[in-house]
DNA sequence: GCACAGC
DNA sequence: GCTGTGCGAGTAACA
DNA sequence: TGTTAC
């Protein structure tokens, strides 16, 4: 998109400023001081992150559709969007449904940029390759964006390698600082201490960490932009080796400030407040921090070295540190004050514990997060005595970092174990924070039912709860979706073949159909992960066959469909009664539930073999006697306006290719109700269908069990019971 | 939900 | 990018 | 053959 001669003309006539929020742009604030960034995350109809960057008054923009990743690796589409207005800068807020770009906008991250390699913008966008040095509260270090040949709009972006490097592929993971003020590096902090010491005790706002016997450090860095060249580089030094020629070149080709800063930063751009010596022993963990995500970090921890039997040390360490003994140091690290200009004591602990886990290198040598476990206090303890350790360090997850005696902390003593426990210090510090395979939803938050609140993640969540009960149902069975992308009041539609784009991790039949002999792929639902997948496509119900794949032909069950269609429910509780009385009358063991809407289903579970013609002229049969009896209420007529009113008793669900939901299922009207088997003396006229819901149907199975468990179980032969529906058709 | 064409 | 659009079933009874 | 209902 080359700049019109007034730049922001595409972004105001993409605009009705009457109807959107964004600022129309005006006299824009004029440019002092460092140039700016924003980063905006954009929920229009696809997410997608925009990158702003303040340029000649006006703020170049690039949409980029899959967010940051921190691999160099990784090469993002950034598509050139039009200049934006520098107010764009700070706005946030939705845009409306019907505008250019409807939905929230907020801002994602922000700050300031350089471009590289001599702030030439104007040169680097001709050349279509663009160097930024981006300080921001997430996004930092060189980024690299390279005009494609094929598009003029597209761009690859993709992180530099330096020391911001990192394994992240997801920016939305991202830890959020925007509530971490920009300050100095403090030059004096009080360390933070327990005020107390008490006994294990479980308290799920805190977190419970190790209290590990060692030597207490704040460590600040003040390290250049890019990572040092090779990895031991001050073990290297420190043994009499001349400073490598790669890392002194990388040195030169930064610019004169960072020289400039370079000369105040101690040799190695580590320092251990409050730590007198052991440089020699210290060097493999500068080494490591020299790695860290971040170049001005102030971090708390403890040095450690284990002893003979892998526990903590103390004496050793002294021994170590004051050069007297050898050892491994390693450095537990807990907390993290400041990241890189960002004042991060006013965050919550585990925000700052995310941070730092973040923080930490790849390849973090000695360097060791000290994790900790959620809530779990008294379990840790014992498992922490039995490892023959001192204690635990209880903090509140929520509170900011204080310095001094806190209240916010606690140590808990343990009992001490006897010497013959024993275990490895990095062993019993096993993770579980934030473990969960959770299958990815989409549009988790899409209100399928809008007047009960009930959103696409819960329809998944009750999926899932019932996946044991409903699977049953629905092994081997093709089963058709209707769905409803925007909830049960926006257009539906029947879908009953796999396309190429949908999950392919479902499972699929070929059938061919009774006139177009081509198979076509049918869904099959085996397991909990399709179930979800079915769920996840806002197949709100489901609709299985009768027939499973290896006998399509042979339905396992004849069903009555009661379908009310307008007439009181009165009604169908008294015919699905008929139904079921005249079915026991002829020997059969018949099955009732609600449809999940107004109606009633009747079933009766077959003896294998039976074709779909026989069990449908059964019902038939079922049907027209039941109907003949009650004309007033109950008809066979297929048509609506026939029905007058009345029932409709519908046998023609007895058909290949033809399903009824299965129990469990919900329903797409309001109210989220599910369709529910029911024992037979529930069937009275105060029985209300519409009480058996996503809310209240675990209750109900809870108490009642599968009361449609007979289904799968309870076959039956359907050849006495023709011969004496016969007798009755006779008698009448 | 997604792919496509068009801007 | 962003928007708009189209696409996603099959059968059988009956007029 | 098109329409209607599931
Ligand atoms: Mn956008
Ligand atoms: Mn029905």
């Amino acid at each position: 998109m080359a700049r019109a001669r007034r730049p922001l003309d595409d972004y105001r006539g993409k605009r009705d400023f009457g109807r959107t929020p964004e600022p129309a742009g005006g006299a824009g604030p004029s440019s002092a001081g460092a140039t700016r960034f924003v980063v905006h995350r954009h929920e229009a109809r696809n997410l997608h992150y925009d990158l702003r960057l303040e340029h000649e008054g006006a703020l170049l923009s690039f949409a980029v559709p899959k967010g940051f990743s921190d691999r160099p690796a990784d090469k993002r589409l950034a598509v050139r969007t039009e200049d934006h207005p520098l107010e764009y800068l700070t706005f946030a807020g939705r845009i409306p449904e019907g505008e250019y770009g409807a939905g929230a906008m907020t801002v994602w991250d922000e700050g300031t940029v350089r471009w590289l390699p001599d702030d030439d913008a104007a040169a680097a966008l001709r050349e279509g390759e663009l160097k930024l040095l981006l300080d921001g509260r997430r996004l930092r270090g060189e980024w690299h964006l390279v005009r494609t040949k094929p598009d003029e709009r597209h761009w690859l972006l993709f992180k530099s390698k330096d020391r911001y490097v990192g394994p992240g592929r997801d920016a939305a993971r991202r830890v959020d600082l925007s509530a971490a003020p920009r300050a100095p590096l403090p030059k004096r902090v009080r360390r933070a201490e327990p005020a107390e010491t008490v006994a294990p005790f479980t308290d799920p706002e805190r977190l419970y960490e190790l209290d590990l016997d060692g030597r207490r450090v704040l460590v600040e860095t003040d390290l250049p932009p890019d990572g040092p060249a090779t990895r031991g580089a001050t073990a290297a030094r420190i043994g009499g080796g001349p400073r490598g020629a790669s890392s002194r070149e990388a040195s030169a080709a930064r610019g004169a400030s960072s020289r400039e800063a370079s000369a105040a930063r101690g040799a190695t751009g580590v320092r251990f407040r409050g730590l007198r010596g052991g440089r020699a022993a210290l060097a493999p963990v500068v080494d490591a921090l020299a790695l860290l995500r971040a170049r001005r970090a102030l971090l708390d921890g403890v040095l450690v070295v284990q002893g003979p039997d892998d526990r903590p040390d103390r004496a050793l360490l002294d021994e170590v540190l004051a050069g007297r003994a050898s050892g491994d140091l390693l450095l537990y690290l807990f907390d993290v004050l400041h990241d890189d200009g960002l004042d991060l004591r006013p965050l919550p602990l585990r925000d700052r514990k995310a941070v730092l886990r973040d923080m930490l290198p790849e390849d973090p040598g000695p360097l060791l997060f000290l994790d900790h476990v959620v809530g779990a206090g008294e379990e840790l303890a014992r498992a922490t005595a039995a490892a023959g350790l001192p204690g635990l360090v209880a903090k509140r997850a929520d509170a900011p970092w204080r310095g001094g005696p806190t209240d916010d902390w606690s140590r808990v003593r343990v009992p001490s174990a006897d010497a013959t426990s024993r275990g490895s210090v990095r062993e019993r510090l096993r993770l579980d924070a934030d473990a969960r395979p959770a299958p990815r939803v989409s549009n988790p938050d899409k209100l399928l039912w809008p007047e009960d609140g009930v959103t696409k993640q819960d329809l998944v969540d009750w999926y899932a709860g019932v996946a044991d009960v409903l699977l049953p149902y629905l092994a081997d069975r093709p089963v058709h979706m209707d769905r409803r992308p925007d909830g049960i009041h926006g257009k539906a539609f029947y879908q009953r073949h796999v396309t190429e784009s949908l999950p392919d991790l479902l499972a699929t039949v070929e059938i061919a159909g009774r006139d177009d002999p081509a198979p076509k792929p049918h869904f099959v639902c085996g397991d909990v992960a399709s179930l979800l997948a079915l769920a996840n496509l806002a197949s709100i119900d489901l609709h299985p066959w009768h027939s499973r794949v290896g006998s399509l032909e042979s339905p396992d069950w004849a069903v009555i469909d009661l379908d009310p269609k307008g007439a009181p429910f009165a009604h169908v509780v008294r015919l699905a009664k008929d139904v079921g009385r005249l079915l026991r009358g002829i020997g059969l063991r018949p099955l009732l539930k609600t449809s999940g809407k107004t109606g009633l289903h009747v079933y009766v579970p077959l003896a294998e073999g039976y074709g779909y013609e026989t069990v449908r002229m059964f019902c038939e049969a079922v049907a027209r006697l039941v109907a003949r009896s009650r004309p007033e209420i109950a008809t066979v007529e297929r048509s609506l306006a026939a029905r007058g009113g009345r029932v409709y008793v519908d046998f023609g669900q007895n058909r290949r290719g033809a399903t009824v939901v299965p129990p469990y299922v919900p329903r797409p009207v309001p109210g989220a109700t599910v369709s529910a088997p029911l024992a037979w003396d529930e069937l009275e006229t105060d029985l209300t269908p519409a009480d058996f819901t996503i809310r209240t149907m675990p209750d109900r199975l809870a108490e009642r069990g599968d009361l449609f468990a007979p289904l799968l179980t309870d076959r039956q032969e359907l050849e006495p019971a023709l011969a004496r529906l016969e007798e009755v058709v006779r008698d009448g």
